[in-house]
RNA sequence: GGUGAGGUGGCUGAGUGGUUGAAAGCAGCGCUUUGCUAAAGCGCCGUGCUCCAAAAGGGCACCGAGGGUUCGAAUCCCUCCCUCACCGCCA
């Protein structure tokens, strides 16, 4: 959520930054002065006819103690009471249609975000490895059903298209996997490991901006109002939510990991082939809440962190900075960590790291004092480190051996507990 | 799910209809005293919105949330949420 101030004092600034991201906010830019300032004209009306009552009614206690008659101020004040009811209804409407605005106005892309349309405008800041030799790569279905690590026909029969079932190794590498992103997280880079609820209220979601924008992509239990986590950044970021923090206690750092549920509702095809995207998936996230001046190089230290884990299992990877134009709704910036598929012959998108600013911070009320004892807006941000389905593809795909076994990178046959996966007779 | 008790400022905790935005204590900040530390004394110390070009300074709202009663509500009534305790059920 912008900030009304902002939009009030600098509206052309506002409009002409939102235009960035293509897709015209104008019209709601209007809308929302148009609603501020009735809503402040209202608010001035209401506030003086309610000092009026609190006089009166003084007054009329002062009176009633002395034992003086107060019916004709009784009167005054029962008639300005009604105004007040009125005003009061039309104030609190346009209050909440103001918010509604703002809830749909998306985040400023910060000054040094690449001006696109599309992800053709999208920057390749680095890249890490190389593509690893192959002839002729089998890709993570094929690799999967081979191994009898993977079983799409019967994750459709439990709950549809799109949904993934691993099998023997295949369900161990996952949990392996998960295992060792949080230890890195937590031991080399000092997150705290939180496991959170997987189903949130409403105002959680609200507060970190998938809704009311993305309420169709959202699972959601109508009878109690809850939705199942899109992603742990919506526990992780809520966590302090409506909480004003201790400036010593920043940054905030928290790694989770969730399952994850989404509607999704792209088209199948190539894009979407085998696990790679799907209605649920296992993700290890990444938050950050820290003061504003820090927010950037914390992103810079996130998005290291998180590429940290594609270096050390010795997969070939990108990165982009996302253009204005790609950029998510409340993002600020963006950096969206590619890891090289063998298989796809693509790189597949496996984190997005994003510095909201005060954005999420406003709607949940995010707050730290500073060292002036101030009350001021948390910055927040988000990466994963890492989504789980695209790096197993991208590490058995990786890592096939020419007689079909996959051959586990160092770092993780601790956690699998063997050194490659192989063909079995049996599942 | 049932019963009971409760939800007040950063914390503890008073307050059952009128100058209470809210006693008191703790924590915090400033000043004074002080060899240092400690202690003592004095003062300041909630949030949001709004008026004013702005500062200064006004005003309004907020005692879990939302309604209601009343000239006036932290205080009375209703609904909901949450916390705690016990019981029931359960991995």
């Amino acid at each position: 959520m912008l900030d009304i101030r902002l939009i009030r004092e600098k509206p052309d600034f506002v409009s002409e930054r939102l235009a960035t991201r293509g897709g015209s906010d104008e019209a709601k830019i209007a809308e929302v002065l148009r609603v501020d300032a009735e809503r402040r004209k209202i608010e001035t009306q209401l506030q003086r006819l309610q000092a009026d009552r609190n006089r009166l009614s003084k007054e009329i206690g002062a009176k009633r103690s002395r034992n003086e008659p107060s019916e004709e101020l009784e009167v005054q004040v029962r008639k300005i009471g009604d105004e007040i009811g009125d005003l009061a209804q039309r104030a609190s409407a346009l209050d909440q249609e103001q918010r509604n605005l703002l809830l749909e106005i998306a985040n400023l892309p910060h000054e040094s975000v690449p001006i696109g349309k599309d992800p053709s405008g999208n920057r390749v800041v680095r890249s890490w490895g190389e593509k690893p030799q192959l002839s002729d790569p089998a890709d993570h279905v094929a690799l999967g059903q081979k191994l009898k690590i993977l079983d799409l026909e019967r994750a459709a029969k439990l709950s549809g298209s799109d949904f993934i079932c691993f099998t023997g190794a295949g369900a161990r590498l996952e949990r392996a996997l998960i295992n060792f992103m949080i230890d890195l997280h937590t031991r080399e880079h000092g997150y705290t490991e939180i496991s959170p609820p997987f189903l949130v209220r409403r105002d959680c979601m609200i507060g970190t901006s998938q809704l009311p924008k993305l309420e169709a992509e959202m699972y959601g239990l109508e009878e109690n109002q809850l939705f199942l986590v899109p992603t742990a950044e919506v526990p992780l970021t809520n966590l302090h939510r409506d909480e004003i923090l201790n400036v010593a206690d920043l940054p905030r750092k928290f790694v989770a990991y969730t399952p994850c549920f989404r509607r999704e509702a792209g088209a199948a095809g190539r894009e979407t082939r085998g696990i790679i995207r799907v209605h649920q998936f296992d993700k290890v996230e990444l938050v950050k809440i820290t003061m504003p001046e820090k927010s950037y190089e914390e992103l810079e230290s996130l998005t290291a962190n998180a590429e940290r884990v594609l270096q050390l299992l010795g997969l070939h990877y990108r990165v982009v900075e996302l253009c204005t134009g790609d950029l998510g709704f409340g993002s600020a910036k963006t950096y969206d960590i590619e890891v090289w598929s063998p298989g796809q012959n693509a790189f597949l998108e496996v984190s997005s790291c994003s510095n909201f600013e005060d954005f999420q911070a406003r709607r949940m009320h995010l707050r730290f004092k500073d060292r002036d004892g101030k009350n001021r807006l948390c910055h927040t941000l988000n990466g994963s480190g890492l989504a789980l389905p695209r790096l197993f593809a991208a590490l058995i795909e990786s890592y096939q051996q020419s007689d079909g076994s996959v051959r586990l990178p160092e770092k993780l046959r601790d956690y699998f507990g063997a050194e490659k996966i192989e063909m079995t007779k049996h599942e």
